[in-house]
DNA sequence: ATATACTTGACTAATTTGGTCTAGAATAAT
DNA sequence: ATTATTCTAGACCAAATTAGTCAAGTATAT
């Protein structure tokens, strides 16, 4: 009904993989043999992440990826948001007129904002510690720790 | 960051029209006229929402479309839900083993349920009365008189 | 120096989505 | 009955988006 993009689903997937042993540099290539991506793929997605200082990279040998903020402060949004860029469930909501002028009535239009809040809240409540363990079952209406998006976008 | 289709979006928006007028009987070409979409466009998607009992039709001269049910208790999601068909924000989310199997990490897959589920909750709680009316600004977190969805799916 | 690894952007391929067309079936009016 | 109107359904094509690859470049360690 919704559908994430698959570059944001593998880089939800690699950054949970990192979040397991976050002081460790994980290599391209490590990930890409881990998750079934190519080489070029992985790269592709946590050069975007480094850039936006989700991760942080050490070039040369000996070099690889590794996360640069806790797990905990990085939301799912913040990973999709990077990755896609995104922002807006429908046209509506983002602030191209092109589409909306064409319309005389538009009372969604307010709504659909709201529903899109609705939405990324949802996405900003879980946290990449808790997709990184199995364990941790998470109450997304008690909205823990991740209200305040940790990351500049 | 996450998208919804564009014929999702028409179909909310021609709903929400034919709310403010439940009892009447809209043609397509009206509908065509009011939103610029094409009329075989109008049609497609009409139908779609007749097949799953959101809308009834009558055929013939003096034909159209009518809600079936008061516009309370259709959701965006049950809307969303016929027109796209899709019901998963990830590949995870939908029992589709192709891709999960490849991997032997994934911790994820409960947390995606729950992401998912948080998101349609999200969906689910406005409905098209709601959508309707400007006045109307709803508080989503109280999710109000939709927690049900009213349609099978 | 050289090998290792990340960076960037251009480019192509694949997939998905949007939109059209055609033929058909039901209904109302004459 | 016939005709005009209006919805139904599915095949089909076009457009847009997304995914993925390639190649040239930069930084670092040994």
């Amino acid at each position: 009904m919704i559908k994430l993009s698959r570059m944001a689903d593998y880089a939800i997937l690699l950054v949970s993989r990192m979040a397991t042993n976050p002081k460790r540099l994980y290599r391209a290539q490590e990930l890409a043999d881990f998750s079934s991506l190519s080489i070029t793929t992985v790269n592709k997605i946590l050069s975007k992440l480094t850039r936006s200082k989700i991760t942080e990279s050490v070039r040369g040998a000996a070099g690889g990826y590794r996360l640069s903020l806790e797990a905990e402060k990085i939301s799912v949004r913040n990973i999709i948001d990077i990755i896609d860029g995104k922002i807006a469930l429908t046209a509506c909501a983002e602030n191209s007129d092109e589409y909306c002028n064409l319309l005389d009535f538009c009372p969604t239009q307010k709504n659909w904002q709201i529903i899109n809040n609705a939405v990324c809240e949802a996405l900003d409540s879980v946290n990449i510690a808790e997709m990184a363990n199995p364990e941790i079952v998470f109450d997304i209406s008690k909205n823990s720790n991740n209200k305040k998006s940790t990351v500049i976008r």
